[in-house]
RNA sequence: CGGGGUGUAGCACAGUCCGGUAGUGUACCUGGUUUGGGACCAGGGGGUCCCAGGUUCGAAUCCUGGCGCCCCGACCA
């Protein structure tokens, strides 16, 4: 780790890749662009996914698992969809190996063994998902289906990047169908807010939440909304999307019903999904030179105690009195690690933690043991003090939540100094190259002059926020007029 | 697929220009001393020097041809 975070896109890079090695979260694969999430990593990643599964169920959807695979011929049905996630395709064509002859011990595809029809992996599920409401849909007594599935999707990208950007990731992909457009567009927003929700009272990630360009559109979708976020780097994160899908996916699949009314009509849909992507906001949003810094919402460990000790008397009188301590934290619902390992001295054991990103630290000594004191440490501005045991079980909740609080004001001071409006074409591309972040800048609303700026700049339409204000004003790059200004960045 | 870099012990690297049979740090193992911020000393184990071919008495080093990985770009709901 170096003495501090770089802020060159390029060293910023390679200081992440360490970052995500050394706190022992992932690793890059043998596999072409994939990436092993090591225990620790994908312990996070667990309580991202049994925060957002209450937080579904709360909001009336149910859990199912649909196939990995997908036909072509459904894979194309949706047009948009299709020619958006085409490039990005593994496809399956053969399904038997045998011994190849030419080289002894090895083996070869069977030539005999070709599919009738290519399965696409599956890049996302609407189709096959759709394709299975049809059946499932007859009337609107069925309506609506709320239904989210756990899963792993396949991307062909050309370059991946550990957590943000891997060839197969794990997600969440919410598929619902409602009677109406106006049901069906509530359910977006509600999903949307569901994970603004999230990453800002679990994650401490506070993220603008906006509705996409046509430009950056999902494919297949009638309007795609998203939330935003701010990297330490400048560059911004889309940390999750929800799609209004009109009645796109329900025509290309033939889902329909039949109303109260007595007509039949096609259903109103909408799609949703979080994925280990969020893993890397958390990285790249909070950590600082010692390593990550996590929200103890989201801390495999809220807690670690580290004893010190010189003799084995010592250390067994501590032992003794650090078990009561645990035991004590784990009664009111805390995760309490006690390192006890003898292989191990304290600094050793304190940095470790600290590259983990553990919240809390509790150290305890000879001394301490003798005044029947602690000495406490809060990961996130490094400040010890010493306490007494007894005051324990009411220190540690308020510290936490303190925790909590401290790195989301943090986080969103840094966004909000790294937002600036900008009036002239010359200020803009100014304040993207020397300072970064989010550029607050009114455009034209056409694509053209979007994919213009794209060109020139670099920088991307993150999104037209939901609470951007009516204001006349003239486009940053064309002057013709713009009745609101939307937020510019280079992205990941 | 382009531009740049790189491939030598688990990891990070030196050695390559100028050929002589491989080294440093770290990690690992053993013993001892240590333990309130990443310990120290002594000893030890571990490498087809990316692959293939060539030159040479002799190749990590020189030549030819492959391949891998990293960063940047193209791509990226």
């Amino acid at each position: 780790m170096g003495k501090e975070i770089p802020t060159r896109h390029e060293d910023y890079s390679l200081w992440y890749n360490e970052l995500v090695k050394k706190a022992d979260l992932a690793e890059h694969s043998e596999v072409r662009g994939c990436m092993v999430i090591k225990p620790y990593g994908y312990s996070i990643w667990e309580k991202m996914q049994q925060a957002l599964d209450k937080m579904f169920k709360d909001t009336g959807h149910v859990n199912a698992y649909f196939p990995l695979f997908v036909p072509k011929s459904l894979f194309e049905a949706e047009e948009k969809n299709a020619e958006g996630f085409a490039k990005e395709c593994a496809i399956v064509t053969h399904y038997r190996l045998k011994n190849d002859l030419q080289n002894p011990g090895k083996l070869m595809v069977d030539p005999e063994a070709k599919l009738e029809e290519e399965l696409v992996v599956r890049p996302t599920s609407e189709a096959i998902i759709w394709s299975t409401y049809k059946k499932w849909v007859q009337s609107y007594r069925d309506l609506p289906l709320l239904i989210n599935q756990w899963a792993n999707v396949v991307r062909w990208e050309m370059r991946t990047r550990l957590f943000l950007r891997t060839s197969e990731f794990l997600w969440q992909e919410g598929h619902t169908a409602h009677v109406s457009a106006e049901e069906a567009v509530n359910e977006t927003l509600q999903m949307l807010n569901v994970y603004a929700d999230f990453a800002e009272n679990f994650m401490a990630l506070p993220v603008i939440r906006g509705k996409k360009s046509d430009g950056e559109r999902f494919p297949g979708a009638v309007d795609t909304y998203c939330i935003e976020a701010m990297m330490q780097d400048g560059k911004a994160l889309q940390a999750g999307t929800s799609h209004f899908l009109g009645q796109n996916f329900a025509k290309a699949f033939g889902v329909q019903f039949t109303s109260k009314e007595g007509k039949l009509e096609h259903v109103w849909g909408t799609s949703w999904g979080v994925s280990t992507r969020l893993m890397g906001a958390l990285i790249m949003a909070h950590s600082d030179d010692d390593g990550l810094v996590l929200p103890p919402k989201l801390a495999p460990i809220h807690v670690v105690i580290v004893p010190i000790y010189k003799t084995a008397d010592e250390q067994k009188n501590i032992a003794a009195r650090a078990d009561q301590i645990a035991a004590g934290l784990r009664k009111q619902g805390y995760s309490v690690k006690f390192d006890n390992r003898d292989t191990y001295k304290p600094g050793f054991k304190f940095a470790e933690w600290e590259l983990k990103g553990v919240p809390i630290r509790i150290a305890m000594g000879p001394r301490d043991l003798e005044n029947d004191t602690v000495e406490i440490a809060r990961r996130d501005t490094k400040e010890k003090k010493t306490i007494r045991i007894g005051e324990l079980d009411a220190t540690i909740p308020a510290l936490l939540s303190d925790i909590q609080e401290n790195i989301y004001q943090r986080s969103k001071k840094f966004r909000d100094e790294k937002t600036t409006p900008v009036s002239t074409w010359e200020e803009f591309k100014h304040v993207l190259d020397d300072k970064g972040g989010f550029v607050s800048a009114h455009w034209d609303g056409t694509i053209e002059t979007e994919i213009a700026i794209k060109e020139v700049t670099k920088a991307t339409i993150r999104c037209i926020p939901l609470d951007a204000k009516e204001e006349a004003g003239k486009c940053i790059f064309s002057g013709k007029p713009s009745p609101r200004r939307v937020l510019f960045a280079r992205a990941y």
